[in-house]
DNA sequence: TCGATACGTCAACCAGGTTGTCGTAACATG
DNA sequence: CATGTTACGACAACCTGGTTGACGTATCGA
């Protein structure tokens, strides 16, 4: 075994950043700015139909707060509109705009062009097997990446 | 292609996460309590010569300040001693306590046997596959992980 | 010798979360 | 139908882990 098991995680990390970091730089460029995945997920849980506050923060592992705080940038930047639901007043309904749906459709194009280039590069099944195997491994795309805090100890009980 | 690029990102930070979640338990149960990535980080580049704030600033990526922080809890939980250097009055130098080293060379050891365990599941040659393409990738371990902000635009320009 | 530079530190601030509290709406139950 | 319970959304306050800017002091170099 010529790599050691911390050195394998950083790769992991490393490559997860790398398409990560090139990602939201060429959504920046087609004029989706300021947009980081937890953006991204939101908007997908509400398309997907979560679509009040309390729905969202169930959804996405994080506090209504945080939801709202959320979704007032994604409102503010044009991605998501808010109105109130006729059949129950407290609540205010999620839905996504035309830009919102661009933004989704975009990103999911960009994502899949830099998989492409890394399959040219190292050749599309050697990539294949890569997340073959992390699925094998049962790894699970993290529901919630709660940025902050994203080691903190707390994760693990 | 069966898989979405967003799906491959997901997959390898839900690999990353999975090995560090783990990783940080299992030091946590032996012992080695609080201790975040960034902390070990720090400990190795205190021990590759790296023994003053300005210098650690500099090879993590990260303020001095941030830098400050973070020694400040190393001392006080006992894996760093600080001492001042005769030769240049304003230097604080840094050094790795017993439990300070034996916090590497157990943290070494946990994702050692993490890494274990995953190629027990899916092989050891599978596993070296997946290290190998990111390698080949030209993905480098991120040299520091800014945990805060790893995903702000930022990190583009 | 003395200006430029580098070190370490402090205070203030910021981002992105959390918790606790609260008013209000809906619901279920006697 | 009155009323207690529960759920929603919002606010304020706070926490963490970073950043920036200012500053005092030590060292270096022309």
């Amino acid at each position: 075994m010529t790599r050691s098991g911390a050195d394998l995680a950083l790769l992991l990390l490393g490559g997860f950043r790398a398409l990560a970091d090139a990602g939201s730089a060429e959504l920046a460029r087609r004029g989706y700015d300021k947009i980081r995945p937890v953006h991204d997920f939101a908007l997908r849980s509400i398309l997907a139909g979560a679509d009040t506050t309390a729905e969202l923060a169930r959804e996405l592992g994080i506090s209504k707060q945080a939801v709202i705080k959320t979704v007032g940038f994604l409102e503010a930047e044009g991605y998501v509109a808010v109105e109130a639901d006729e059949r129950d007043g407290r609540r205010r309904l999620y839905s996504l705009t035309h830009r919102g749906r661009g933004l989704l459709r975009t990103g999911e194009q960009v994502f899949n062009e830099l998989r492409d280039a890394w399959a040219q590069r190292i050749g599309a099944d050697q990539l294949e097997a890569v997340g073959d195997a992390l699925a094998d491994l049962g790894v699970r795309a993290p529901a919630h990446l709660d940025a902050a805090g994203w080691f903190s100890g707390s994760s693990a009980e």
